[in-house]
DNA sequence: CTTCAATGGTCTAAAGTCAGACCATTGGGT
DNA sequence: ACCCAATGGTCTGACTTTAGACCATTGAAG
């Protein structure tokens, strides 16, 4: 008995796990939120009409109001009525801050070795099978584009750029379920990546390691882009790591 | 406008993704039938009891019972009651079948790919993974029981206990975030990985790159467990689409 | 100026889900 | 022979979520 619990605690922990994450308000506000930080709604956009954005989350337009309601009273997102109207992003990201990130840290607790692993094997495996794959010409300038983006961003929009940028090689596997599991990935250490203080050094050598992926992503070479995102991730998670300490 | 969209569905598809698949009750049907098609739970095999069950998969009693009633209606399981009874396994799996393996291939859809991909990733970096991490003689030798264990495994039991070498695997990165991962792209393919004839000549086959993925794993050759993997799926990706073909 | 289509705002009845209490059954321990 | 702890079985009341209908507002198009 003792027995078959310790195997299950060993072996079925994978499975036997929470089918459902809280309740589904609140996990509409987090994937809304989310979605703003990631940069895939900026300030000033529309979100798209409640009925449509209800659809695509999977829940019922009630709940995805409570969400948005909720969103409101913390001035990330404002409701106007009529045609033409919608709703629309007012969140503004935050200055980085050490403080934020130490407590961002101790909230994710042992999960952010878990997510740093996670990560570093999806964005891994992501970049490899995205340079394995015949990709058409819109995809190839979609991924300069990011690239271009990135590398033109003025300091504020920084990290929301380099989030899309990351999330675009994800896209380019063409594996909807892989571009997913990134994303939830990078949701998981987004607080953490945002409140990182980036210098103007970390910058440049960031953007060093996301040219060297691009070129071996569009070049077809799977080794070069599995090997330069190894070394971005690596020196991302060095950095955050150092700020923890 | 209609820019607007196509960057929404180009972009914001991994994010403005549902945040729960269908209801509670379906998803813990889901969860139970593939726990035990995995092999977690074999035939004769209690059950956690139910008030366990259903914390552990965060539904309440009633959800998971209604869960365990189609599950007893569908003869894969069966309650006892009293002291020392408890919900016991029945299902017996069914013999291979290439009609089944076509009809389940059919019913995924362009998702197989997906799934195929997802799994690719996951698994081939989970064994880089695990194969660059300490590990405890305890994790050594758990890996080495789950070889042994396939290696003299009777036919009608290949494939579970296939199963639980590969998401052994997983919970050895010591990231269950990537352990989850791996078993739900395995649930994924499960139907499809279960419905392949296997002749001898291919479990040997499989039997030898099982036996590297250890070896390099053991020996902390990350670079070895990669490719001793990404050999091993494949085989496995090139046999299921030569029954699909 | 009027129209009207697209949007957010509101309401209701039904179904799903939950926490918890309590009952019924069983077999080993005393 | 009895007890009782662990299990499945049942019920209730509260909360959550849903689907859908309908209302209110707005600004561009005619």
């Amino acid at each position: 008995m003792t027995r078959e619990q310790a195997r299950l605690d060993w072996e079925a922990g994978a499975i036997l796990r929470p089918v459902r994450t809280g309740n589904a308000f609140e996990e509409t506000v987090e994937r809304l939120l989310q979605a703003i930080k990631l940069g895939v709604f900026r300030p000033g956009d529309r979100l798209p009409a409640e009925r449509d954005l209800a659809a695509r989350l999977g829940v019922s337009r009630e709940t995805l109001r409570e969400a948005l309601r909720t969103l409101q009273q913390a001035d990330c997102v404002e409701p106007r009525r009529g045609r033409y109207g919608g709703t629309f992003v007012t969140y503004r990201m935050p200055e980085p801050d050490v403080a934020d990130l130490r407590r961002a840290a101790r909230d994710l607790g042992g999960a952010l070795e878990d997510a740093l692993t996670y990560r570093q094997v999806l964005e891994v495996g992501a970049a490899e099978a995205a340079a394995r794959r015949p990709l058409s010409p819109e995809q190839r300038a979609h991924l300069e584009d990011r690239l271009t983006e990135l590398d033109a961003a003025p300091a504020e929009q920084y990290r929301q750029l380099d989030s899309r940028f990351h999330l675009a090689i994800g896209e380019l596997t063409g594996s909807p379920a892989l571009a997913a599991a990134i994303a939830e990935a990078r949701m998981r250490l987004n607080d953490l990546l945002n409140a990182i203080p980036m210098l103007d050094r970390n910058i440049e050598h960031a953007a060093e390691q996301h040219r060297a992926m691009v070129r071996a992503i569009l070049a077809g070479d799977g080794d070069a882009a599995r090997r330069a995102t190894e070394e971005h991730l690596a020196a991302t998670a060095s950095l955050l790591r150092a700020f923890l300490a």
